[in-house]
DNA sequence: GTCTATAAATAGATAGAC
DNA sequence: GTCTATCTATTTATAGAC
């Protein structure tokens, strides 16, 4: 019977799916389990065998789907360029998954402290990434704030003018255009 | 009967400081009509003598608590200055009022246009105040993602030596110290 | 203009059948 | 593990008295 608890994983792996698109789209707050649970497939009441109540689940979704964002990203791509992907018009409305850090940034604060735990070491990881890259911890810092800060103010903003010149501005500040 | 209007005004003021605050810290979601009115010192039913509904009174709210934070600023302060304290743990935790532009990011991207025509509007006056501090437009947007984006990240992280190094690096970033 | 009372809707969490 | 049904709490918005 080896493939009972497989299928309890692949599962609890479509809520979390389901649960960091709508997250990421729509915040905490209005996205509704009972929505989660028939995005994944199932209903409402399936929901508590997996997760303990719904912040169990948003502080999972953070790290799954800033997983799976990172994942769409190839290996061997140069700081730059992600940097250009994450600051672009794909990332923000497009079919790219979209990043925790960079959606959810002020949902997080007013939160518990396992959600903003799981944040923390989303960012955390995403900083010791750049630092891979070659930058001091300062510049790995500061890059990666116009990322995710560059995407998150772009996405609240109404004026399709400013958004471009916001995103085209973070952009020209990559590592590579200040070495 | 001059001071009747004058009244309402005064009253309208009263609910305005009050959301400004509650929302800079809680969010659109987790503030209740309810909540503002009591921290006005009135009842809910007075609220919609004043506002059409929750969602006026946001984007009202959102300019209303820009002005105030700016009005905390002396007018001579230098931009490395400004940047400074609005990055500092002050602005952050302190007494000092909270600016609805770092802490309402995410939070604006789900509500309605009249909400982000509000964002939007005070985010391009800080860029554009940055720019007669005699920033090139493409530096200034720069500043301001790293002043708002920093500060909404660092509110969001739960580490207080990350944040603090956050802080720092967004603060090493600032107009003088790159000319 | 401000109050109290209430209507109406939404959603988190639990109970119990299968 | 997953389902349906339900309890319970919250909150926006309105009605009507003062």
């Amino acid at each position: 019977m080896a493939w009972k608890p497989q299928h309890k994983l692949q599962t609890r792996e479509r809520i979390l799916t389901s649960a960091a698109e709508l997250f990421t789209h729509q915040g905490f707050d209005h996205v509704a389990i009972d929505q989660v649970m028939h995005h994944a497939g199932l209903t409402r009441g399936a929901f508590y065998a997996h997760f303990k109540n719904k912040s169990e689940l948003y502080a999972e979704a953070i790290v799954f789907g800033a997983r799976a964002k990172a994942a769409q990203i190839r290996p061997d791509t140069a700081l730059n360029d992600i940097a250009c992907q994450y600051l672009s018009a794909e990332h923000l409305h497009g079919q790219q998954k979209r990043c925790p850090l960079a959606f959810l940034t002020t949902d997080i604060s007013q939160r518990d402290s396992q959600v903003r735990d799981a944040y923390t070491r989303v960012f955390d990881g995403l900083v010791k990434r750049i630092e891979l890259g070659g930058l001091s911890r300062e510049r790995a810092l500061q890059q990666a704030v116009l990322m995710v800060g560059g995407a998150a103010i772009a996405n609240a903003l109404n004026n399709e003018t400013l958004i471009d010149d916001l995103l085209t501005a973070c952009r020209k500040m990559t590592p590579l255009s200040q070495t």
